[in-house]
DNA sequence: CAGAATATTCAACAGTTGTTGAATAATCAA
DNA sequence: TTGATTATTCAACAACTGTTGAATATTCTG
């Protein structure tokens, strides 16, 4: 259970990527996070320069696998639709999944990364500056595919389905475990893959009502 | 333009608002605020106390009232349904349109209440400890009206849409400009209009898709 | 008006922050 | 084993943090 015999330079991001997922960037300090990985404070600075540095290496360490996993889905999805291409519900599904199985893997890691990226992605402050450089182009990718899945469609109503589809991803990364309390245990936010169960028919059901064109 | 003639008091919680809905608690100094109300440190203190207290006054100054206006919108569309009760559609209207009405206002400070709002809602810490106590009670009331639309519907499948209700709009309070970018100009997050004309079919049609008995 | 109550500022505090340079330990290359 | 490179700790700093008590101004009350 202990992280000795991990590199104190990963310990270091493990510890921040925990931290910062849970109190945001200014509520952790480079002493609870050198504490939390049984590290002298200025090994943080050796390693990584400024706090803020470390912000982005915690960010850019698991991105582009993360980038991966997901543009793997995507195009093992397209390739198995042929032609004609998958329907909005699978390409959904591309792009939702390689979240879940993150989320589920024993590394609590992930869970973290995944609730800081939430974060970032809700901040006033951190969205702009961080989710575009590194989020968008792959972004780009899924609404390319749900634009020949939904034909006729209007561009702005597409955007603005993935709007709502991102922060309902959103809010799951977050993990509050706000859902457990309302529905009074009949549902639990440890349970991923009910949520992913449910988020996937929710947001295509609403993608087919705003984007099909009804004649 | 300036803020003159607004007491001071309130000064410091306009200034506590937006400061903290983009920065977040930690993220703002109690200096910061003091400085854009034009007053001196010290008056914060003395108003409200700890700087957790001013964080729960910012908070509870307009909560009060939000609740009752989405309140009284359930209730407006309850009796205009009659004993057949209202659809989900008109449900969700009820439950969002009080806040676009917010958002739209002249007033700039519901804007950062809202976004103040998507924070703690989307926050792991803050989450738990602020959400419950004051919009608990009115959330049931929604669901309740919700379970009557959706007869037979599995009350874990409500809470799981809920969430996904819960997570668009906690994105769209955030109003983090991001899908502007990612449209390429296409929508505007400031459209808050388009935003909730949007989210309600979407979300209504994802309670109609999940919670209708199929046979 | 006087005087009491409230509002606001001033000045200062003890504790914490991120960061750095020098000192020491561990690892690597030959 | 050497010497050099890298990793880690130690000690300290100046700047900033929330908070407080006393001093001053403003407003209210009679």
């Amino acid at each position: 259970m202990s992280n000795t015999s991990v590199p104190k330079r990963e310990r270091i991001l493990d510890a921040a990527e925990a931290l910062f997922a849970e109190h945001g960037y200014d509520g952790v300090t480079l002493r609870q996070i050198s504490t939390q990985a049984g590290v002298d404070v200025a090994l943080a600075s050796y390693h990584f320069g400024k706090k803020l540095d470390l912000f982005q290496a915690v960010f850019d360490r698991r991105a582009a696998s993360l980038n991966d996993s997901r543009r793997e889905a995507l195009h093992a999805c397209q390739d198995k639709a042929g032609k004609r291409g998958p329907t909005v519900e699978q390409i959904i599904e591309a792009f939702l999944r390689p979240l879940e199985l993150a989320q589920e893997t024993g590394d609590e890691g992930w869970r973290h990364y995944l609730a800081l990226i939430a974060y970032i992605n809700n901040s006033p402050y951190w969205g702009p500056r961080m989710m575009s450089q590194l989020f968008d182009e792959l972004v780009q990718e899924f609404i390319e595919a749900l634009k020949k899945a939904l034909p006729g469609a209007r561009e702005e109503d597409i955007y603005w389905c993935y709007h709502n589809l991102s922060g309902a991803l959103t809010l799951t990364l977050a993990n509050t475990g706000r859902i457990d309390k309302l529905s009074r245990g009949k549902c639990h936010s440890a349970d991923f893959q009910a949520a992913y169960d449910h988020m996937i028919p929710f947001t295509a059901a609403g993608f087919r009502k705003l984007c099909t064109r009804r004649r």
